[in-house]
DNA sequence: GTTTGCATGTAAACGGTTACATGATTGG
DNA sequence: CCAATCATGTAACCGTTTACATGCAAAC
């Protein structure tokens, strides 16, 4: 899903600045899913009001560049239902951590077991974020997307724990 | 990690041509946490031999482009390690799938059905594929990347299949 | 006194995909 | 007869990131 269509989703659940939309997108829960920088959200913002599919409205700010609060416009809506009814593209999931996992016996044992503390202490972080933000007052969309989230992330953490140990044994070797 | 790696990481099990190494992408079991086209593949090696990473030896065929063969020289290989020995960036998953989800209450009733048992069969169908590629000379890594594969695939659809249910009674709703 | 938060935007660079060009062979 | 496999490559395009520009206020 590119950043527009992103955009219009989180704007058709209440209006929002592109500010507060790259903060949405950064802990408001999604960032397991989708991510954007400034650079793509405020072009995309730009396109969508030039072709209708939201509202802009300014709000003057003293000492600040004005706020400018974005709605989404009934075709914006509409456009988005139409997206979602297309066949979607397929998920994609790179990790590099698996990739460098991949060539663990040209590695030092040493960077294999970084690698591996690295990669479990970040998803123990993640699935905690997730789960603080986690209400009662979700739609079942979003309960939905939470709870694969932790589902996903509770069955990693578990088989990298269990696993772990396998490469506590190996070989130390020279990089470079 | 860019094409351009991981053409080095692969060209490190084994001399390939671009064809192949497109073909590993793709169904070596490695299509879960990588791929790519041939429009990147083949510049990629091109820039790899210009920096001396890897050696190309040309194998001239009757009726068809001479097959060029690459392999990876020893200044290939300590570049790998290099860069496995340093940090590495973030995994991330993209899902549209998911991101329709978010929407599910804004869309038919029978659309979200419809997502909901394309993505299971789509999941279902990779899981069988793993397993297929699965075999008992591994190396740790590759078993390793295998099985977490697995781990996250039995998961996803083991969850998915205990939700679906949730979706069933959805109040019909017009699209656009 | 430095970092973080608020707030918008642009330009260059990057990495990648898609489509195109070429063409024989084999399998269904 | 058509599709797939083998085999390489280029060019246009696309979406995104990174870095830059600007600047005050509040918190630490």
């Amino acid at each position: 899903m590119d950043v527009r269509t992103i955009c219009l989703g989180i704007l058709t659940r209440g209006d929002a600045t592109g500010y507060e939309i790259k903060k949405l997108f950064e802990d408001g829960g999604y960032q397991h899913f989708v991510e954007a920088s400034f650079g793509s959200i405020y072009p995309a913002l730009n396109r969508l009001t030039e072709e209708g599919l939201v509202s802009v409205r300014e709000e003057p700010q003293e000492k600040r560049p004005d706020r400018k609060v974005y709605s989404v416009t009934p075709s914006g809506r509409a456009a988005l239902i139409g997206t979602l009814m297309k066949a979607l593209p397929e998920d994609r999931h790179r990790s590099p951590f698996v990739f460098a996992m991949l060539f663990s016996d040209l590695l030092p044992g040493e960077r294999v077991r970084a690698l591996l503390d690295g990669y479990i202490a970040l998803s123990a972080q993640k699935l905690a974020q997730l789960k603080l933000k986690s209400t009662d007052d979700m739609r079942p969309g979003e309960r939905f997307a939470f709870d694969l989230g932790e589902t996903i992330y509770t069955a990693t953490l578990d088989f990298l724990e269990k696993h772990r140990a396998e490469f506590d044994r190996q070989t130390p070797q020279a990089a470079e």
